[in-house]
This record gives structure tokens, sequence and C-alpha cells, in this order.
DNA sequence: ATGAAAGCGCTAACAG
DNA sequence: CTGTTAGCGCTTTCAT
């Protein structure tokens, strides 16, 4: 490996020039600097990232950690392109930790993190009180939250008005007359699960209706235990009508136990999905459901970011996204909006 | 942070001694181990691994590189779940790398991890003769190529069997009756690209009847490419009456073109596409697919690059999966078989 | 079995 | 404007 004290050789200088071009060129000859390019350039000669990150603490190691739930799940995987997009343009690299909604894993990868020295942190806690997390924030560490919120620390996040994105999707199933509306949702403890039920609550109390207890069910966000709570739904004395789904993963989860039971849909049971896909529409039926913004999202967080750790001790932001509502034919017939 | 120093003083020993209880617990007496492990334990300590990195070259680092051509492609992400499994086993953290299939940012991300002084890199290169990577090998890092081989240089590598899969999915077709079969392939300098279009052939020649260029179409590998290809396919004098779809990506964007057409599948057009997905039942119709084992193939490359680190001398291995096709009902009434 | 000390490659004072 | 030098936190001889 090509190192410093080679190119300053080549150059005719000192090591020190040579990390003055790298770092603060202005503070340097022009033609002095001409020579150390010149050296560096037909050396090949790139820094090493461990020594500088090891040298100079916080803001330039150029590397950023990236903790998320779920990489299976479409939306994540939007926000990491969207985090990558920009990160690509600074010039960052990042760690990428996928914990699968697993908290000891959670834990692992944030413990590897602090000791890679990172710049900064992107991820989406396990749930609102995550200690880890929470310390990591209060160690002076520029984090930014995503999708998921952290209370009792004040820290930057974006996510979307879950609450709102479930009560359209709700009332969008009421308006078309459905009554035993059932919703699958995510581990309770889970902020997006919580906001999302509250806005099915929501719906069904300004319609003045009131909500069946039985046809909520808790699962652990995956296509399996939409499969499964999808059966169990439907095995019931007097099924639902309509599936409300919280996420993507379960929604395909249900798609898949609809299917296999050989029911239609919106005729049998109607279907409307938390989290949009690029492809809903090559589902069988179309789908209908709710979307969030995981590209711009992504890209926004990484921009957040990038601003705390210019600035560590600017005040907190909170973007809030619209999830809007895509209406396609898996709720019964409507205008088919081409996604 | 706290760091070697610490523990050092807090249990009474020098920092060498701790350094041994954290590498070479061994050559440690047992009571001055215990006393370290207490000190460590309760001042909460984690050697930095940028320190351990800088020292200690090649190895031990617990981090290793990932570079892939697009996430959104669903194989990758269970290639990366399949990585991720093992790596967390071993207490390792991977630097993932998304280059969507571009060139300059393939090179880009492996210029960072060299100089990050990665243990290791799993890749999947932009194209069987990249410089770059193989200049990585000849240099000693321990590599191990997925999904895409390299030609000229040893290295290990796993992947599928590309020629096969897509022979199995082109002869499922004639056999059906179909002719005028087209093929929406990526990248012509992509290796599976060809080794599907090889297979595409076979079964072509194998059955006596002839290729017609003017079906075979070459895209970038995404979605967008395939819903125009499929466009222009469907406006052609006489139109194909099967579609056979590179990867994943193309089959969603072919799908979508279809659907907007309002064409029948597989009355009006049948399709198989190579790259299966666990929701494949749930689209419209079912789709019959060449399936890889992606997060199979994700461990075995991860497992491959940890013997290769252990021992950088042995021999490359070649690692060859079966694809299988599954067949569904995209092409034609047969039995369903449930994926 | 343990400690002292020399770096790994780089940045940032501090001198000149 | 440029060079010298002291570390960053750790591993690893080399002594003891």
């Amino acid at each position: 490996m090509t190192k410093l004290i080679d190119v300053a050789k080549a150059a005719g200088v000192s090591i020190a020039t040579v990390s003055r071009v790298l770092n603060n060129p202005e503070t340097v000859n022009a033609d002095t600097q001409q020579r150390v390019q010149q050296a560096i350039k037909s050396l090949n000669f790139r820094p090493s990232r461990v020594a500088q990150r090891l040298r100079s603490k916080g803001g330039n190691s150029k590397i950023i950690g990236l903790v998320l739930p779920d990489i299976q799940n479409p939306f994540y995987v939007d926000v990491i392109r969207g985090i990558e997009e920009v990160m690509y343009e600074h010039g960052y690299a990042a760690i990428m930790c996928n914990f699968a909604q697993d908290e000891k894993r959670e834990r692992l990868y944030l413990d590897i993190l602090k000791s890679e020295s990172i710049d900064g942190l992107i991820v989406a806690p396990v749930h609102g009180r995550d200690q880890k997390v929470a310390g990591l924030v209060l160690s002076g560490l520029p984090i930014v939250c995503i999708d998921r919120g952290l209370t009792g620390v004040e820290a930057d996040v974006v996510l979307v008005d879950n609450q709102q994105g479930a009560y359209d999707a709700v009332s969008h199933l009421i308006k078309l007359g459905h009554r035993r509306i059932a919703y699958i949702s995510g581990l309770p403890q889970i902020p997006t699960s919580r906001a999302r039920l509250a806005g099915y609550e929501m719906a069904f109390r300004e319609n003045e209706l009131v909500v069946d207890e039985e046809l909520i069910k808790y699962g652990d966000s995956k296509h399996e235990s939409g499969m499964k709570l999808t059966e169990e739904l439907l095995a019931l004395p007097t099924p639902p009508t309509a599936l409300f789904t919280g996420n993507n993963l379960i929604t395909l989860g249900a798609l898949e136990t609809i299917h296999r039971q050989g029911l239609k849909i919106p005729e049998e049971i109607a279907l409307v999905g938390f989290d949009d896909m690029y492809w809903s529409i090559s589902l069988n039926p179309p789908l209908t459901a709710v979307k969030q913004p995981g590209f711009e999202m992504g890209k926004r967080a990484a921009e957040l970011l990038f601003q705390r750790i210019k600035d560590p001790s600017r005040p907190t932001a909170k973007v809030v996204f619209d999830a809007k509502l895509q209406v396609r034919s898996s709720c019964g017939a409507t205008t088919i909006k081409t996604s």
C-alpha cells in the first residue's frame, strides 16, 4: 500500500504538506500543490480511511452506520437507496446492518458501529424507548431516526403520518360499505404499529362504528405472520369482509393465504395494504395501498444527518411526509389510477 | 470512550495484558484474566475496531465489503441476507455498496473499501473482465465473486447454472407449443445475460427451431427497461406469443406493460421469468419462474470468504447451484405447484 | 506470565 | 508556506 511518505518522497516535500493538499489545499503553494497532486496521481495514492478515522475523531471519517429492521421489506430498500444516493455524492460509505426485527441483533450492531467510530447513524429503532439508541444520542453521536421516532430524547426524525395513512385506508373501506374490517398489525411495541392502529380506530369512531377486538391481530411484520394471521381471521365464525394489512410483507402474506384458499378479491374479501410497491399494479388484483415515499425519506434523512454532523448543536428537526392512498382494485371497482 | 489504558488501570495490569486477554486469553494467568474481565465488564469496554484495524493488517479487522449491482432486485436481497446470517455469527460487519449497475460507482466503492482495510470482499463484478476487481484479487485481498465469475484470474465464485435454468424455461415454453419466444436480456456484457441467452439458444437448437433475432432485446436489467422492451416486442408486426424475461425486475416491468395493454396471460402472451420471488404466487397470474437459491448462495459465499481469509493460499472453489423452474400458471394451464 | 516500547498511517499543533 | 513531531488506540516483539 502506498502511503503519505511515498508521495512525500516522490514530490520532494514532507508528509505534512501532502496531508495539507489532501485536506486544506488552499494553505499550500500552487506549484507545490501541483507537484504533490502529480505524485498522488502517478502513485495512485489513496489515504487510509482507517488511519484518518483513528487520528481525527468525529466528522470526517466519511463513514456512517445504517441500522434497519428488515431488508426484505421493499420500503426499507427504497429508504436505503435514498440514503445511498446522497451519501454517494458526498463520498461517504455506509456500514449496513439489518437487525431483522431482533433487538439482540440491533444491540450487537450498535456496539460494532460505535467501535467503528462512525461519523453518524441513521436508524429505525426497534421501539420507541430504545435505550441503546437513546444512549448513543446522549453520547453526542449524530443520529437521525427514520420511520420511527424515539420518546424521551431529542433526535432528528423523518417519518410518515402513519395515523392519517391508516385512517384514509380504513375510511376508504368503510365508504365502500365494509363494516367487519380486520387489521393485521406488526408488533405493538413498534411505534408505527400503534399509529396505524390509531388511524384504524379513528376511522371507526368518526363513522360511529365500533371496533371488534377479535378482528385485530398482532404479528411480527413478516410474510409468514401475514399468512398465518389471515388464516386465523378467515377461520372466524363470522370472518371479516375486508382486511387492512399493517405493512408490505404482511400484505403479501395475506394475499398468499387468500389465493391459496381460492377466495376472490374484492368480492369475497377486500384488501388494503400499508406500503405500496412499484409492482402493486401487477398483483392479483392490482393492490390498493398506502404509499410511503421511501426514497425521498431516505434522502431527507441523509441530508439531515450531514447537517447535524456539520453542526451538532442545531435544533432537532421532525420531518413528516404524507402517506397517500393509491386506489387500485383490491377493494372493489373504482377508477383505476395507474400508480 | 473507555480504552485499554482505563481497563489496565482498573485491573492493575499493563495494557499489553489487557490486549492479551482480548486476543490470546490462554497466554494469561487465570486469575489475572478474571480481574481483567471484571474490569472490562464493569467499564463496559469495547476495543476500537479502527485502532485494531490500523495496527494489525489483514484478517482480524472483522469487517468485509459487499459490492452488489442492484439492491432493488430481491435476488440480491436474499444474497445479502444469506451473507449477513453467517457474518453475524462471526461478529463481522459489512460495508454494503450498491453500485446500481454503474461501473463508475463500482470503482469508487472498490476504492473506498480498499482504503477501509477490509478483511475480504464479496462482489458481483459489473462484467467478466472487471480490471478493478481483478487487480484486487491479484493484490491478495480475499475475494469471492457471487452471481458472476471473473475471466482471467483465479477467484472463488458461487453462482447458478444460468444456461441450464434458461434452457429449462424456454424448453417449457416450446413444449407448450410456443415458437415465437422473445427474450428480454440484461446488458450483454454481464456474464449471466450471456449464459441465459446461451440456454435460450440451446433450447431452440435442440428442438430444431431457429432463433429470430428480432425477438431478442437488450436492456439494463431494470424495471423500466422491462416495460419499454416489452412494448417494443408487442408492437412488432408479428408479436411474440411468449416472453422469457432475463431477471426479476425485467419480469415485473413486462408484467406491468402487459397489464396496461390489457393483454391476457397466458392466452395472449405467455411469460416465464428468470428469478423467482416468494410472492410470485400472488402475481397476476401466478408466475412461472426460474428460482435461484439466493439465500443459500449468500451463505456459501460468506463461508468461502471466511475460509479464504483464514487460508489465503487454498485452491479456489467454484460452487454452482441449480436453478429450478417453478411452474405456476403464467405459461398456460398446468399443475400449479405451490411454491 | 507480564511489562515496556515501537509503531500502524495519518492529522494538527507548533516551529521556523 | 512548509517541516517536525506528538499522538489517535491498539498489537506485538523483546525483555524481564
